[in-house]
RNA sequence: GGGCGCAUAGCUCAGUUGGUCUAGAGCGUCUGGUUUACACCCAGUAGGUCGGGGGUUCGACUCCCUCUGCGCCCACCA
């Protein structure tokens, strides 16, 4: 006999050690049937399983086990990302704070560092598989894959050399956020701007007044520029010249009228910094303007700031004010100007724009093949999920996708870190050659750069199903990799991508980019963004408040796997936050104990019964021999199927969660088991109990598993392996579910009396149930009424004018009577009521549920269930407004 | 500045082409119960003018407008 509660500590760890080495995770290859296949967005192997990569295997799970019990051809391939920025400077933090290593780049050299990190790397890329494994991720441990494979970097340098052979990728200098602290630009997306209050001076500039909060950048400002229609300045001309006082002594300004500028800011002119500024850059380049270093790579002050060199700019600052004040050329400071920072979103530098050389993606340019057409990379963006080949769950962000991509600009992918894939690029004597391979001969030196993460991983679905062993052989293109591949051949493109949505520009983006320019396929079909975890008050859990944290393992330790994952299912709905916290988790552990004890019982009753789960065969009963409540059970059950596998086609975790709850809780404990107290059939019970814990088996998937063991039918495997029930028409009785329905209100009637009139429930009492039909009804279920409601004796009597539930509330007191009139409940007297008290109403609803079923699309549309409910309504209806105008009339 | 989301019971949330919503669930509250599936339980109770206002409609939590309050994303003006 199965112990008195769950214990998913003694269960999940064997249970998942037996579908492992089962081979069950690994797709059965069979090629008459459909694929389904998901890449798992590889954690970063920088540390620890946090909520956010639970809510990720939890959902991906669910898809994976549903579609391999519809009997699909399923493959998981799970894998950990290198994620160069990130990994390089937690291990350079890392080795500065516990090894004292002041300067690790400088102090260990290239190779040294590659080695400390890489040894890093490896140690938190098994902590995070066993993670993996124990949040129950059914994937193909056999496949999994690293975002540092050799595989992975062959395509990305073919990726690389193709791009740079058409031209997509070229090396140019351009102003880059660079993060003065990781010595490194960064992407755009890795900025992140900051609210700042911070004084804005304005400065007397020869004739003009210019305004900044930068005054340390303004050394090398000699252009003042202002709109060309500007009537304040229509006397000055373009590229006109004058003689003016600045910091350093007298300088030649030239001006420039450029659109660039706002008339209506500040005084409507400027003097730019082309060197650390984006739109004065832009103003540079289209003037053909000198452009300047001012701050070098360590954001000091460099010699062109004269006494002022080598000083930090945020030490400068205030004695450059000073200064210029001293000479009379400061005007005004206003202490309260709000504007945003930037910066660096890995480790909080503000980020200083340099101008730098470095390698670009030129998104712009129409070099790829795309549909017969020649699109640039932007077209192909767009195309893809404009014409549905992508489809992107919850639709709205397919908004923010094209938003993103209309103001997208050229792609920097290099990288001043050295953990990553190396350029693949080699200089010698001006030549340059970029190759998958590095160059013969002596004397070739490699770019000492690294490319963006992104750019690598951007391949993740198809680099993980190439032969790696295809990947060695340099004869081979490509193409030739690709075709030769069988995995990738077989299951890309892949089906869902899903993952937060907070790397949609990040990563979805990217990937859409990499791979339909590579592979001419699409890396997936649908995008399934899930939401942020918050805490209870709605905040974010950040590594930096520890309090705030929930730790996925601690809670599984505690509650179970099982519970949380129907606890992070439950209640979230794509792409909007979710909130956790410890009360909801132990809700769901409830859950899955009652459902435990559910399935104890059922044993129990088959050991009465002489009946072992393993010898009931599901089918083998005949219908008309059943109960009432057999029959209405197994008439529901095949609308949960139905509703169950709609809601997972459609996505709707949350909801079909609800549904499995309520069902198992309600229905099928509440109800079910407490009416077949007296009389049981064990076939019926043991296969509704199959059915109930097959359809949970993808949320949650151990205790399930371990339940099949004790209920499966002789000879089943595993139920991870089981096929997915079908709902079976032929048991579909809408009949019995509503002759049970009067049942269970009846006592439910008959156990609110007792609380309203304050009979202990332990005190049996005589009922006398008055109804104007159903006698017959509520004689076949006397016994089960009677158990259930604690009931001495039942009488049934029909009669047409049967009191109502009041008056029989009444008589209780007396005669510890109740008389009950199933009118009410039975009848919907009221509803007629009500609808009579406005016949223009009911005419008008009439009139809508008339021009519903004659819009064509409509019933189209509509499932079935609901048009034929709606006409039931309508006929019901009819006849309700004939009797009230009947009425109506007749006072008259 | 542009865009998006949220506002429903004390708390966390469902409510999918407007009509079984007379607005539901879980937790919490309160009341009562429990020799044998389960106190990680059972039965019941209280609690909401569905953020405010306006509109469309026979009918609005649901659609439109507007206001208020929270949150997010993108862009960025010296």
């Amino acid at each position: 006999m199965l112990p008195k509660a769950y214990d998913p500590k003694g269960t999940e760890d064997r249970i998942y050690k037996m579908w492992e080495e089962s081979g069950a995770f690994k797709p059965s290859g069979d090629e008459s049937k459909e694929t389904f296949t998901i890449s798992m967005p590889p954690p970063n192997a920088t540390g620890q399983l946090h909520l956010g990569h639970a809510v990720m295997l939890a959902l991906e799970d669910i898809f994976i086990r549903y579609e391999r019990m519809q009997g699909k051809d399923v493959l998981w391939i799970p894998g950990t990302d290198h994620a160069s920025i990130a990994t390089e400077s937690v291990v350079i933090r890392k080795l500065i704070k516990e090894d004292g290593i002041k300067n690790p780049r400088e102090e260990l050299g290239r190779e040294e560092l590659l080695k400390r990190i890489h040894s890093y790397v490896e140690e938190s890329r098994s902590t995070i598989r066993s993670q993996v494994r124990k949040m129950g991720s059914s994937c193909d441990w056999s496949r999994e894959n690293y975002t540092m494979n050799q595989a992975l970097q062959r395509t990305t340098y073919e990726a690389f050399k193709d791009m740079y052979g058409k031209e997509v990728i070229y090396r140019g200098h351009r102003i880059v956020n660079w993060d003065p602290k990781l010595h490194t630009t960064i992407s755009d997306d890795e900025v992140v701007w900051v609210d700042k209050t911070a004084p804005f001076y304005t400065f007397q500039y020869g004739p003009f007044q210019i305004g900044t909060v930068r005054p340390e950048t303004k050394f090398g400002d000699k252009y003042v520029v202002m709109h060309p229609d500007d009537k304040r300045y229509a006397q000055y001309k373009h590229r006109d010249t004058f003689e003016c006082e600045w910091i350093n002594g007298t300088i030649t300004a030239t001006i420039i009228k450029d659109e660039a500028v706002d008339p209506e800011f500040g005084t409507g002119c400027m003097t730019i910094t082309p060197w650390h500024t984006q739109t004065d850059f832009d103003i540079a380049q289209r003037h053909n303007l000198d452009k300047q270093q001012i701050i070098d790579f360590d954001g000091k002050l460099m010699d062109i700031a004269g006494e002022f060199a080598g000083m930090k700019i945020e030490d400068a600052r205030e004695k450059i004010v000073e200064k210029l004040d001293k000479k009379g050329l400061l005007v005004k400071v206003d202490e309260n100007y709000e504007h945003t920072t930037a910066t660096s979103s890995r480790g909080g530098a503000i980020v200083e724009p340099q101008v730098k050389e470095q390698w670009w993606i030129d998104v712009n340019k129409k070099a790829v093949d795309w549909k017969g057409k020649k699109m640039s990379l932007k077209e192909v963006m767009q195309d893809v999920v404009r014409s549905g080949d992508i489809k992107i769950i919850p639709e709205r962000f397919e908004k923010n996708y094209f938003y993103w991509i209309d103001n997208l600009r050229d792609w920097c992918i290099s990288r001043q870190l050295w953990w990553g894939h190396r350029i693949p690029v080699w200089y010698k004597d001006g030549e340059t050659h970029v190759d998958v391979r590095p160059p013969e001969g002596d004397g070739w030196e490699q770019d000492p750069d690294t490319l963006d993460t992104w750019f690598g991983v951007g391949q993740w679905t198809w680099s993980t199903l190439v032969d790696p062993k295809l990947t060695e052989d340099y004869s081979l293109s490509l193409q030739d990799i690709l075709d030769k591949s069988p995995d990738y051949q077989r299951y890309h493109p892949t089906q869902i991508l899903e993952t937060g949505y907070d790397i949609i520009f990040f990563w979805v983006a990217r990937m859409i980019l990499m791979t339909t320019y590579s592979t001419g396929q699409v890396p997936f079909e649908t995008v399934y963004l899930h939401g942020m975890v918050r805490t209870r008050d709605g905040k974010k859990m950040s590594k930096s408040h520890p309090e705030t944290m929930i730790d996925p393992l601690d809670i599984i330790e505690k509650y179970g796997t099982d519970a949380l994952r129907m606890s992070m299912i439950v209640g979230q709905s794509p792409g909007n936050d979710q909130k956790l916290y410890e009360e909801k988790i132990a809700g769901y552990r409830n859950f899955v104990n009652k459902l435990w004890n559910a399935s104890r019982f059922v044993l129990m009753q088959c050991e009465s019964a002489g009946v072992t789960p393993a010898e009931v065969e599901s089918g083998k009963w005949k219908v008309e021999n059943l109960s009432l409540a057999d029959k209405a059970l197994l008439s529901s059950l095949q609308d949960l199927i139905t509703d169950v596998s709609e809601g997972l086609e459609k996505y709707r975790l949350s909801e079909v969660g609800e549904r499995l709850y309520s069902f198992t809780w309600d229905y099928f404990c509440d109800w079910y088991l407490e009416l077949s107290k007296g009389e049981v059939n064990p076939d019926v019970l043991v296969s509704a109990l199959r059915t109930i814990v097959t359809l949970l088996h993808p949320y949650c998937p151990f205790v399930t598993e371990e339940l099949w063991e004790s209920i499966k039918p002789e000879g089943a495997e595993m139920l991870i392996s089981e096929p997915w029930p079908e709902s079976d028409t032929s048991l579909k009785d809408q009949s019995a579910q509503e002759e049970l329905q009067p049942v269970i209100d009846v006592i439910s009637a008959i156990r609110s009396l007792r609380a309203d009139q304050g009979i202990e429930t332990n005190k049996k009492i005589i009922v006398t149930l008055l109804t104007q039909t159903k006698g017959e009804l509520f004689e076949a279920q006397n016994e089960h009424i009677k158990s259930l409601a604690k009931i001495e004796s039942l009488t049934i009597a029909t009669h047409p004018d049967a009191p109502k539930p009041e008056n029989a509330a009444a008589s209780v007191l007396n005669n510890v009577e109740v008389y009950m009139s199933l009118e009410g409940l039975i009848d919907q007297e009221k509803e007629v009521v009500k609808l009579s008290a406005e016949k223009e109403k009911l005419e008008g609803f009439i009139k809508g549920i008339n021009a519903k079923l004659d819009n064509k699309k409509f019933v189209e549309n509509a499932k079935k269930e609901v048009v034929i409910l709606e006409k039931e309504k309508l006929e019901s209806a009819e006849s309700k407004l004939q009797k009230v105008i009947e009425r109506l009339t007749s006072l008259n």
